[in-house]
DNA sequence: TGGTTCGTTTGATTTGAATCAATCGGAACT
DNA sequence: AGTTCCGATTGATTCAAATCAAACGAACCA
């Protein structure tokens, strides 16, 4: 076995065992297919505010997201950021044909990644419509997140996209780690604003405005959510 | 000859024959598949502002866009619009893989569609590693485009909207039908204003603006690029 | 213990775009 | 030619969020 064991920490990794294997791109693949592919990733470890990738960066690989949480933004010249989303564990970051990524992604504190090299991932995935189909899921799902964003970045009131913020970043979670009305929030307000095309100021206020209505208690390091059916109405509406 | 006309002219269409052949999806099928696929697709006509699909509709079908231009918009329950997109010859629409579609589209004026059902395109595509990359490309650059908007409704002034979208515009329109400055706006200011987050009085006003500024000059049905460099850089910066 | 730092909150003021309110102007009718 | 529409434009005013400006408070360190 200590061939197999050495394979295994050289690639860093053993599929079988991973934490995202049941829901990510993974999920398509079969038990030998697996093993193939187990030979194309690296597990790569980014330390808080490290750079994955850039937006000018040469697109030369994909990250399955192990462990942690990322956020994906995009600058203008003169530095002004919008944050396109947040990754957790289990999204396929910077699936792209395009020769540059596009955007950038950066760790929100220690984050484990799965690697693959663009060339050999395409030449693997190539051929098998399961992968493919797969991807074409998560690229079809990510779309319809993006265009929900688009209606709260065009048209919602500052309330309304700190409410529907916490319930959809609440709901991600209670997905991932099950039911809870504690909302983590490993984001700093900065981030929060540049995803919600406000201030850090209005989110602040907006906050403070929530708690003191009772929707929301503000905690070191999150919120909970006191009130959900209220913020999930002001998230609808 | 009869049999084969008929059979065409019962799906109301020849595939070797379609303008968007060489550059929508189809493009990735080799001739025996097209001839296949041929059978799964209908040719429908939409007169101006007629609803192709709604956001609360199952999504039975997919759209090959073949003639016209579509906005495709989402709608909150007070009635507030963001049109997350506008669809050219060649786009396709509606693809996903939820039950609802999740938005609307409806025709700007006359538009003639390729349309598949889900289940027989679902069938047909499974197993063609080939129509299934295609699938992807086309995500994966509305995607980006999606982003590029976020961008845009999250981080940019009224007049860099504007000038961005016209830009924007222009540039699709090239890529379409040829190099010009000429720019024919099919939609109304209403759409325009949903499309970029702001209001009619806005989107009017900084029109205005920019004629007076000299960069464009506003004509019956679209505006002449008067000066694209100076636009150009708004939409950078 | 006191000082520095840095993210966050709070307060005062400004401002860009929204809202409210006419008016304009071309197309389609009588 | 006159009337009705309806989308687009223009003007006056308001307002939500941005900007400018302190102050707070927890973590870290000298």
């Amino acid at each position: 076995m200590k061939t197999s064991l050495v394979a295994i920490d050289f690639h860093g990794q053993a599929c079988a065992d991973c934490a995202v294997r049941g829901f990510s791109v993974c999920a398509s693949l079969d038990q030998f297919e697996m093993r193939e592919f187990e030979h194309l990733s690296r597990r790569a470890h980014f330390a808080t505010c490290e750079t994955v990738f850039a937006q000018e960066d040469t697109s030369s690989c994909f990250y399955n997201l192990l462990d942690g949480v990322m956020r994906l933004y995009k600058l203008l010249p003169d530095g002004r950021r919008q944050i396109v989303g947040f990754a957790l564990p289990g999204d396929f970051v910077g699936m792209t044909t395009e020769e540059r990524h596009g955007f950038s992604a950066d760790a929100i504190g220690p984050v484990t990644v799965c690697q693959f090299a663009k060339g050999p991932f395409g030449r693997f995935a190539e051929d098998k419509p399961n992968l493919l189909r797969r991807m074409n899921e998560l690229a079809v799902q990510e779309l319809n997140q993006a265009r929900d964003h688009m209606v709260l970045l065009g048209r919602r009131s500052a309330e309304e996209k700190v409410a529907t913020f916490l319930v959809g970043w609440r709901d991600r979670l209670v997905e991932l780690r099950g039911a809870s009305n504690m909302v983590p929030l490993p984001m700093s307000r900065q981030d929060i604003a540049d995803y919600l095309g406000l201030t850090i100021e209005t989110v602040s206020r907006t906050f403070t405005k929530l708690e003191r209505e009772g929707i929301i208690a503000i905690l070191p390091g999150g919120v909970s959510l006191r009130d959900s059916a209220r913020a999930e109405a002001m998230a609808a509406a």
